[in-house]
DNA sequence: ATGTGTAATGGAAACGTTTCCATTTTCCGA
DNA sequence: TCGGAAAATGGAAACGTTTCCATTACACAT
């Protein structure tokens, strides 16, 4: 079944002459006559030949392949990134070889090496503890050209990223401005993102700027398709808030799903403000106020930094984190009702059991 | 900067050995004396050496490396596939390499070139158009284990997949059966996907069977963010439609919302059933009727059967096509208005011009 | 001490390229 | 016709592995 496909060997042979030569004229490199040029294109279109990328990358040390490690594409920012990474790649001759984490330092870990050992050129990386990666290490002992994103940079590792807690600030004082006292910070997978750490401290920090109470954070275990309960326990539990920042736009409209299920309404009862802006968040009705960011630029860019290392040309300036996201206002972000910010845990529904 | 790994030769060197027998204490086969083992793994371990997988390749013409080739990761039905696929592979201690053909059977094909002069030892791939695929042909020539997803199956070819013409028609029947005649199938790059294509003629074909107007294909080319407008306007000028179709969830979605925008109710004014299942069709109010698929699903069995044949295994069977889909009820499917059936292109609403 | 069988070892070829370098061919002008 | 420079060519090494096979070392029985 698996064909041996022919070798610059075998072209050389047909075409009766040396394998320098064929080289030479199959990469029209090096002088060469017309009449054994002719031999030998004739032979390789026969025979149906193409190069083998193994034999070349062993000789030349080079793959012409990048390592893309991320979390999840199941998350659309980091198919997104992935894409853009993968867009870019291609367009300068370089393959993407994926690689998924499932936000597990361990998986990463394996995975960067693994790649390591298949010889990619360069690494596109989002880590879920850059101060604490192994992956990050084996990287730096090989000294291969690496880019994070939506990562914090790192001693030696650009990265293309969005500052977090900025963003988590620019949120809290949102709220504030609308007169939101008692908040909430919404998280999956808290313990394994530090980007979800960084927002949360960013907002929190924030909030006692601001002279808010410190924000309940709500956290998440995923339980295979029980979000929806699981939120809507979280929510009963936790009628004070009244807004919900949540660590991306899926929890988020997951979030008012579950509030509306309640019979919450948005943004009286509850306001609601996602992360990442991802386009559905304006399907909704009302939208999503979120934090946009761009995950294909991000991608793009990180791409372009290694290709830059590979290329030997200077890396492409990196925007400043702090402007790499804006503020969307959106429906479910409104001030409280007046009256509503202190406990209103009053028995408005009995603890549904359904 | 680039730091040139330690290689087997170094590790022999250092332990005082052959080649050879480096290779058989750290491959863990054939007999080696205790003594020698010890040095020769104390040799490696103070080098820091790992195996070049581009040596081990070249030896064994063997890459543990899949090809995967997918119209795009924007697309969460891919990212899912990809995923999925990609999580098999890998606990079969194979690395996938990404490709995504951006709905371009030129890029597709140049993709599964560029994998193949990688050696992949397999591919996974989604083609724009079975029966005219260079690509594959490619594949047939080289004899690389290959499986399709989300196409319909094709000489050698095992596919997995959903029978998008079936599905089609179970739509055509709810529609048909809550009492709706003039329906419309709406597209996005319908010419580039025969996915699209095989939906809109098994709709036709069932609404034709069952009695039904022809639906009226709303065909859009995406103008970067104008989806809304388009929408707004197809529908404004479709107004005697009061089903709508629609290729893919998103773009139900934003047709929903479009609608809203008309002043139309959903589902009293147009009825909307979607393509995939996605989750957040789940989020939205009133939620999107669909057609549910499984794609990671369709990812882990298309890497499967790939995987077996690599590991000369017999192949999972795969799940009959007419039984991969299912329809979900949603909000956004109801009866029609009475007496809105025919031509209310009545004088509602000006030709808005914003 | 000798012989035998087994375990351990390392040289070398092979995988598919590219490229250095030495050799051969070609072409020109004298 | 010849010399010499330039062009064309092919052998061989190198890249990092694995593995065949021949060789060497060892342990043990005689």
């Amino acid at each position: 079944m698996k064909i041996r496909p022919p070798t610059i060997k075998d072209v050389a042979e047909r075409a009766a002459c040396g394998i320098a030569t064929a080289s030479r004229v199959l990469n029209g490199r090096g002088s060469t006559s017309e009449k054994t040029r002719e031999k030998v294109l004739a032979a390789a279109a026969e025979l149906g030949f193409e190069f083998s990328d193994l034999g070349r990358s062993l000789q030349s040390s080079t793959t012409r392949t990048i390592g893309c490690v991320v979390p999840s594409l199941a998350n659309p920012v980091f198919a997104d990134v992935v894409q853009a990474a993968q867009a870019e790649a291609n367009r300068a001759g370089y393959q993407l070889i994926l690689a998924c984490s499932d936000y597990d330092a361990e998986l990463e870990s394996r995975a960067i090496r693994t790649l390591l050992a298949k010889q990619v050129d360069g690494l596109i990386v989002t880590v879920s503890n850059v101060d604490d990666s192994e992956g990050l290490q084996q990287v730096t002992a090989r000294g291969v050209p690496c880019a994070l994103v939506y990562n914090r940079p790192c001693e030696g590792f650009p990265a293309w990223t969005v500052d977090n807690r900025a963003a988590a600030a620019a949120v809290a004082r949102e709220f504030s401005q609308l007169g939101h006292r008692h908040t909430g910070f919404l998280a999956l997978e808290f313990g394994r993102s530090d980007r979800s750490r960084e927002r949360f401290e960013g907002f929190a920090e924030a909030c006692a700027t601001l002279g808010m109470a410190p924000p309940v954070l709500l956290e998440i275990a995923e339980q295979e398709g029980q979000l929806l309960e699981l939120l809507r326990a979280l929510l009963a539990a936790n009628r004070d808030v009244t807004g919900i920042f949540a660590s991306n736009d899926y929890l988020a409209l997951a979030a008012m799903k579950a509030a509306r299920g309640l019979g919450m309404r948005i943004p009286q009862d509850l306001s609601i403000v996602g992360f990442d802006g991802i386009s559905t968040g304006l399907m909704v009705e009302p939208n999503l106020a979120t934090v946009v960011t761009d995950p294909r630029a991000m991608g793009e860019g990180a791409a372009r930094t290694v290709l830059a290392r590979l290329a030997g040309k200077t890396p492409p300036a990196r925007p400043d984190p702090a402007r790499t996201f804006s503020f969307r206002q959106g429906g479910s972000l409104g001030p409280p009702l007046p009256g509503n910010t202190d406990g209103g845990e009053a028995a408005t529904s009995p603890p549904s059991r359904q």
